[in-house]
DNA sequence: GCTGATGCGTC
DNA sequence: GTCGGAC
DNA sequence: GTCCGACGACGCATCAGC
């Protein structure tokens, strides 16, 4: 066998050669022209495109051997054949053979046919040194035609928005690969110098290679895209261009985070390198004795290698001794020393959140339980509620009213800053993840300076940021944390932050998993949880044997019972059928705020079906209530009520939204209530849940409550015609449609039962056409789910828009529509794209409004979407004056 | 003092 | 509030 | 069957910037 050494370069001792030295040797072999390959040697072997290009690059004199692909040619003891590379034009693998054996180098190389190279050709050796940049199972390029079209696309959308796209390759190679494309696009290209001075050479070593381009010049780069070489990014040139969209083309696009890693837009993976699939590939076509790996993961390949069966090494300085000892394999060593692992201990955030990750990367749902339980188990008193509502996705105990006020714009702004990156960065980063913990955890990779960070630590963060004024201070604050901790913990507060953890755990995982670690029944703990409604609170009470605690308290607000849609009266007596029910009640379903009231001594408390206390807003009827004698919790309805005007819900979420206490007589423009009673859940001292609601609705009727609460009326049902007509009359009376209640049912908080069913039909559909299109969030951040509809102004013949949806789609029909939208865009304003109006949409809605909301002058409640209505055109959608006559239609009919 | 952006909570 | 989809 | 995520309009509060 030949011998291999290594130092700076392939050295051949016993033939005096040397491969791609870095430093001038006296005869050398050089595979291709990229500057780090190239160097001063007196004497060296090359392709005649390598030597033509050294000779542009280099300049001066030395003596070259000048070889013809496939032409063996002999120097002192060996013979040495070029062969085609496939990485850049004219490079080439040596083939060298000698007494000692054959031995095939491969230099820079890549399988797939490029634009530009020659198509790679091999040769059996006994010995294959080959270079493995990419020698990791995950770098497995998709097709190149592929990733040109992700690439085309990206300067087209970047043109349409009026920015400057530019595109960043070695300017030797990949440049002029990408040169093409754009030109095959029909795009107009404009090249850094660079670039331009390599491709002029290209042109005139290949005759045949296009025209069409020209080099830079700053003020005409406007629709033009600009190709650069990668060390041009962050140049004045380049940050003089305002508007610019970077994309880099580089097989390392592959990584996670590779935008941020070269600070651009985009990242799209193009390599002039063969990936993992053909560097297997390659050992195969050439059945090497032994395969020796250079570059990149050569260590991880080469033992990829031994495990197939190959007698494979990686050459580099340390593993030099292992291989000419030729000593029994050990534990492969990583070829890039593996980020330096902090010395500091895990703190209990990190806990926390390496918990969160192991939860979201395990599908099933006993480990998670598992994963769960070991971890609440491990924590002491004060981390035991914390922990438990943050695994909600909540910093406060639902029950508790404080708010954070950090919303997205503020938690932006705080990772920008935290991780210095500049809002072209960040975009581009969380433009790729859909999610705001992962955006979070890419932007502040190796940007932060850790300490330890407790889960009191983030509690008491948190109480600052709700004591914060204004979202500059509570960015502020956001900030200096962040900046402070590791990007998984970061991204794990930013989850809590924004209320979603996305990590596949429902609230109801988390209470099996209090149930498995302190051994509790799961029914406790659930009931607990809808007495409490606070899970910190149910694991506290849990982990202290002490659940049963957590019962019906006067002035501790439980979850409401809620109830399932159906959509006709025979639906509705279809289920109460299935019961063996002979009848049910109806109430009538008002349109107002769901409350639950709570009276004794003297003290009256009311709350929103989340828990909410909202006393203060309706401190009239507050006061009120306070005269009641005894104890009693009602379930009911705030309604806005006044004798001859109807009001409506939005009158009464004008008292909802005030934070200010209601003053001791009602101002003159204050809307006046009423609450409607419809259950009674508690009465001196009794829980009333588990009885039936006939004899519930006994105790209530016999209540004698003070003025402005009222009982609501129920009627007996016991057929669909029935239940129709009362829903008919409830609609006279003003009222958005019907209750169905089995009569037999216990009140279960929280739950959407059968028990309870409600009964609403739409007002009317109107056929609009979609004018406006945006992506959507989360799951849908990939797709076009969100479209702005209009109505015809059939006076000047304009399309005024009047609501937006999404609701009532399927995903497949969402994923068509997306397609058909990228294809219509008109003009993108941010977000928003502007598309050819030809889709018409049959939208259903419960209510039409006036709104200055959109062009119209109306808006829809509840909007979605009844079809797709393709057998219609633009022309035969709804005019806005009959979306206006609905307006009126619904008024008088109250 | 007004306006627009943002956050939140109601349906 | 609405809806479709996953389990 | 039940839960969950991704969506609608609206009104108020708060703050930043004019």
């Amino acid at each position: 066998m030949i011998s291999v050494r290594y130092h700076r370069g392939l050295e051949l001792p016993e033939h005096g050669l040397w491969l791609d030295p870095e430093d001038p040797r006296p005869f050398a072999f050089v595979s291709h022209a990229h500057a780090d390959h190239i160097a001063r040697h007196p004497e060296f072997i090359a392709s005649a495109g390598t030597a033509r290009l050294m000779q542009a690059r280099l300049g001066g004199e030395r003596q070259g051997h000048i070889l013809e692909f496939g032409q063996p040619a002999s120097f002192r003891d060996f013979q040495i054949t070029l062969l085609p590379a496939g990485h850049i034009f004219g490079s080439a693998q040596s083939l060298i053979e000698s007494e000692h054996g054959s031995l095939l180098y491969t230099g820079d190389f890549k399988l797939r046919r490029g634009l530009s190279a020659e198509p790679t050709e091999w040769r059996h050796a006994e010995t294959l040194i080959m270079e493995t940049t990419y020698g990791l199972p995950k770098y497995r390029l998709p097709p190149t035609e592929a990733v040109m079209a992700r690439m085309v696309a990206f300067c087209q959308e970047s043109l349409e928005d009026g920015a400057v796209p530019v595109l960043l390759g070695y300017s030797l190679g990949k440049a002029q690969e990408i040169l093409c494309a754009i030109l095959k696009a029909g795009l107009t290209p404009m090249l850094h110098g660079a670039v331009y001075q390599m491709t002029e050479i290209y042109r005139q070593l290949k005759p045949d290679f296009p025209d069409g381009y020209e080099r830079y010049s700053a003020g005409k780069v406007e629709g033009k895209v600009l190709i650069c070489p990668p060390s041009a990014n962050r140049t004045i040139m380049l940050t003089r261009i305002k508007n610019r969209r970077v994309a880099v083309l580089t097989g390392w696009a592959l990584d996670p985070g590779a935008t941020y890693r070269y600070q651009c837009d985009a990242a799209f993976p193009l390599s002039d390198h063969a990936d993992y699939t053909d560097l297997v590939r390659y050992v195969d076509l050439v059945q090497p004795k032994r395969v020796l790996t250079l570059h990149g993961f050569a260590a991880a390949f080469a033992a990829d290698l031994r495990e197939r069966g190959f007698d494979a090494w990686a050459l580099s300085e340390e593993n030099q001794l292992e291989l000419l000892l030729r000593r029994a394999p050990s534990t492969p060593q990583p070829e890039r020393p593996a980020a330096p692992v902090a010395a500091m201990p895990q703190s209990e955030f990190g806990a926390f959140a390496t918990l969160g990750d192991q939860i979201a990367n395990s599908t099933s749902k006993l480990k998670k339980i598992a994963l769960l339980a070991d971890y609440l188990r491990s924590l002491n008193e004060t981390q035991l509620p914390i922990a438990a509502r943050f695994l909600t996705g909540r910093a406060f105990a639902q029950s508790d009213m404080r708010t954070l006020q950090v919303g997205w714009a503020v938690i932006k702004r705080a990772v920008m800053a935290a991780g210095g990156l500049a809002e072209q960065e960040f975009r581009a980063i969380s433009r790729q993840y859909a999610d705001a913990g992962k955006a979070t955890y890419e932007a502040l990779l190796e940007r932060t300076t850790p300490r330890d960070f407790s889960l009191v630590d983030a509690l008491a963060l948190f109480d600052q940021l709700h004591a914060a004024r204004g979202p500059l201070v509570k960015g502020e604050l956001l900030q200096q944390r962040l900046a402070a901790l590791t990007p998984l913990e970061a991204s794990y507060l930013v989850k809590i932050l924004t209320g979603d953890l996305r990590i596949g755990l429902k609230s109801g995982l988390v209470e099996e998993a209090i149930a498995a670690a302190f051994q509790a029944d799961l029914h406790t703990v659930r009931e607990a949880q809808m007495f409490t409604g606070d899970l910190g609170e149910v694991a506290a009470l849990a982990s202290k044997n002490q659940l049963e605690e957590a019962s019906l308290h006067l002035f501790r607000p439980i979850q409401v019972m809620l109830a399932s849609p159906e959509p006709t009266a025979q639906a509705v007596w279809s289920r109460i059928a299935a019961h063996d029910a002979p009848a049910a009640w109806t109430e009538d379903k008002f349109d107002g705020i769901r409350a639950q009231i709570h009276l004794g001594s003297g003290r009256a408390e009311i709350f929103t079906r989340d828990l909410r206390q909202i006393t203060g807003q309706f401190a009239d009827l507050a006061r009120a209530a306070r005269s009641y004698p005894g104890e009693a919790i009602l379930d009911g309805e705030i309604l806005a009520y006044e004798q001859g005007r109807r009001l409506t819900f939005f009158d009464l979420q004008k008292r909802l939204g005030r934070k200010t206490e209601d003053d001791l007589f009602l101002g003159a423009n204050d809307i006046p209530v009423v609450f409607k009673a419809f259950d009674l859940l508690y009465l001196n001292g009794t829980s009333l849940l588990k009885r039936p609601l006939a004899e519930r609705r006994l105790a209530l009727e016999s209540l004698t409550l003070p003025p402005g609460l009222e009982v609501a009326p129920i009627h007996r049902v016991a057929s669909a015609e029935e239940i129709e007509a009362a829903f008919q009359a409830a609609r006279a009376r003003g009222n958005e449609g019907l209750m169905i209640k089995d009569g037999a049912s216990f009140y279960t908080p929280g739950r959407r039962g059968q028990a309870w069913l409600k009964f609403k039909k739409e007002l009317a559909t109107l056929d609009v056409v979609v004018v406006g299109a945006e992506q959507g969030h989360g799951k849908r951040s990939h797709v076009l789910s969100d479209y702005t509809f209009a109505v015809r102004d059939e006076v000047s013949g304009h399309l005024l828009t009047i609501g937006k949806a999404y609701s009532g789609l399927t995903d497949e029909e969402i994923e068509e529509l997306t397609e058909h939208f990228t294809a219509t865009t008109i003009a993108r304003h941010g977000r928003y794209r502007e598309v050819v109006p030809e889709i018409v949409l049959e939208i259903a809605f419960d209510s039409i409004q006036p709104s200055d909301r959109h062009a119209s002058g109306l808006a829809m409640r509840f909007p979605r979407i009844k079809a797709i209505r393709r057998d219609k055109t633009p022309e035969q959608i709804d005019t806005i004056a009959h979306a206006r006559r609905l307006v009126a239609t619904e008024m008088v009919s109250h």
